[in-house]
DNA sequence: GGCGATGGTAGACAGTGTCTATGCAGGAGG
DNA sequence: CCTCCTGCATAGACACTGTCTACCATCGCC
């Protein structure tokens, strides 16, 4: 019954979004999507010629919601670059452990087409504030910004799985996720200043 | 017609090792495991109930060989402590490459029975090397090494992950993943001594 | 020699993604 | 006004999938 008749394809992007956040990606299958659009399982292959494409689409809002979330918490981005890295760091965890279906969708690169218009790019702007971020924040000489970056998502990232799946608390013994957080900063940024 | 016959149980896993290790995860359907074993659909059933417990068993496989292939490559452990991280992470980082499709299906916690007997223990040994080296290798005071091995563990997990999908030599621009690798152990390990 | 248990077969069922044929609306052109 | 034609959705088919169930062959054992 709702109206807002913005066309099918967006309904379908919507209702996936809804879906993959309320019940996970096994959720996402092409007929369960079409069925809670209201539409037959056959319409949505005018829009979305394949079951990826559809998937990159909603997978790709995801990215722009993680996007907007990182940037409402860096704020005015006047704070120092320490403590903005550390802002980050605890938004992008906090994203992807409260949308756990839908971060673990924005990564599962078999149910992404790669190719995807604006996948890449929607991932890109994200790495890029965390470059310039660690340059304000100071590296050792000789260190690649971009190599230190990489390492410091790759670190967030595994961070995010694993802590998700529950294995680090198993391996590590902590009840807190905060604890490996700060270990992660401290790592990759040097010792906290006194 | 085949000769080793240690039975159908031991088959399947074998079966399913050579698929994940050629064709990837995709492949690993239960009738396709079944047909390559030369019986029908409902064979393995007697052996794994579900489809995840015969999945479950062939990551299994995949971590006694990633166990293997670390201690392979550490020998007799007499190298210093931070000799022997760099050639674990190298080990590791190789087996997560060369194996994609089996490293793919060993942190693919849909597809795992996350009870199966064995799976966490068979990766619990690994875990504790790492901390057993860091603690060797020196820690700054007050750092918990199991939190500091966590910390490691997911840092590698992610350079796997993002390196085998490509986001990473798309993000930083780099061809080779050993800067990279050689960046995350002077985070975690301190700067090399001269 | 019958007999039960072990281990495999084969068919059904609901579900999936893709493809194809069908239909139905509405608007343009004659 | 009537006729096409195009845009969009429907519905059925097909080849798959995992699970369940009924069947059956082969063997050891009493």
């Amino acid at each position: 019954m709702q109206e807002d008749d913005e066309g099918l394809r967006a309904r379908l992007i919507k209702v996936g979004v809804e879906l993959v956040t309320r019940e996970g990606t096994q959720a996402l299958s092409l007929r369960e999507i079409a069925r809670r659009a209201g539409v037959s399982h056959g319409a949505p292959r005018r829009y979305f010629p394949t079951h990826l494409e559809l998937l990159s689409a909603i997978a790709r809002e995801g990215f722009a919601a993680l996007g907007a979330e990182v940037a409402r918490a860096l704020g005015d981005g006047r704070a120092d670059p320490r403590a903005q890295l550390t802002t980050l760091g605890r938004a992008y965890l906090g994203f992807a452990l409260a949308n756990r279906g839908m971060y673990e969708l924005m990564f599962r690169h078999d149910l992404l087409e790669s190719n995807h218009l604006g996948l890449r790019e929607a991932s890109l702007p994200l790495f890029h504030v965390v470059t310039d971020l660690l340059i304000r924040a100071g590296l050792r000489p000789g260190v690649d910004p971009r190599i230190a970056a990489g390492v410091l998502w790759a670190n967030a990232h595994g961070l995010a799985q694993l802590w998700g799946w529950g294995s680090l608390q198993l391996t590590t013994g902590s009840a807190e996720l905060e604890p490996l957080l700060r270990a992660t900063l401290e790592a990759h940024l040097g010792p906290e200043p006194r």
